[in-house]
DNA sequence: ATGGGGGCCTGCCGGC
DNA sequence: TGCCGGCAGGCCCCCA
């Protein structure tokens, strides 16, 4: 579920109630996420306090005064919820322990973090902080889509003789990091490109535009909330608002917004592609 | 090396 | 009402 703007709206949500903060107890009602957990990980979580929270393409990175860093992904159905009195600021949204806690970080402050995530796509794991750029998930990763390091050179450079369509292109993690299905689609939309286009017949007009695309629909994203599609909540059970604003992604059938004619849906490395046949060349 | 497909796991929705 | 197939925001791994 989760792509950049949501794990960065969840970041934000999470600052007041962990940076600062001491973690008086961790617990873990299942270990086995994507991967095992750390055997040990409740252990070496209970009494650190979080020195930052930070976030890399879709991994949360909590800085400990431990020299340990924790990392989470949310995978597809991943959630961090609030409860519990903090900071002055009543948390409501998740009382009761549900089905799929996972992992409940009780805060000193009296905050409780939950991490919730029906299909265990989601992943956690420590790791030193001074190497954690190096963990296996984050080492191969491109650059932050909204960093200087993403621009028109670098893009056109990575898309360079690629025989994948632009769509998996642009899923895929190691050319730009963070960017989902959602936000791919909603990119080729407005930049009227066909998600068949091969990434090497990419034009260098086309990359022009591709890059500040990508960068206001995260933006704009961001500033809405994320997108609230199956349930997503941030962390205080507020919801986000963009999906109301996606204009092909999860519209098949609908008109598209700009000429009417029906938005279709195309299957590429067995993911949906929603786009606008007659806008998108 | 690169691209595509399978698989991980649970829940929900639509059709019969 | 109940069952079944299809689908879901991600991403690692294996195979050709």
């Amino acid at each position: 579920m989760p792509e950049l703007p949501e794990v960065e709206t969840t970041r934000q949500g999470l600052l007041p109630v962990m940076v600062g903060q001491v973690i008086r107890q961790a617990s873990v009602n299942r270990p086995d996420l994507r991967w095992p957990l750390p055997p040990d990980m409740a252990t070496r979580l209970t009494g650190a306090r979080v020195l930052a929270l930070r976030r890399r393409s879709k991994y949360l990175l909590a800085d400990l005064d431990t020299a340990e860093t924790l990392l989470i992904h949310l995978g597809m159905s991943g959630r961090m919820l609030i409860s519990g009195q903090a900071l002055g600021v009543f948390h409501h949204d998740h009382p009761a322990p549900l089905k799929h806690d996972h992992v409940v970080l009780q805060m000193e402050t009296g905050a409780r973090i939950t991490f919730n995530d029906a299909r265990r796509f989601g992943a956690m794991d420590l790791m030193a902080t001074a190497k954690v750029d190096q963990h296996p998930l984050l080492a191969r990763l491109g650059p932050e889509p909204l960093g200087n390091a993403f621009d028109e050179a670098y893009l056109a450079a990575r898309l360079h003789g690629r025989a994948t369509p632009i769509k998996s292109a642009l899923l895929d993690q190691h050319i730009v990091a963070g960017l989902g299905n959602i936000y791919v689609c909603e990119t080729l939309f407005r930049t009227a490109i066909a998600p068949q286009t091969l990434a090497r017949a990419i034009t260098p007009d086309q990359v022009a535009r591709l890059v500040p695309a990508i960068r206001a629909v995260l933006r704009e994203a961001i500033e809405s909330g994320g997108s609230s599609l199956r349930d997503f909540r941030q962390t205080d059970g507020a919801l986000g608002y963009f999906q109301h604003r996606f204009q092909v992604y999860d519209r098949e059938a609908e008109p598209c917004p700009v000429c009417q004619t029906p938005i279709a849906r195309l299957v590429q490395s067995g993911r949906s592609t929603f786009h606008c046949p007659t806008c998108q060349r």
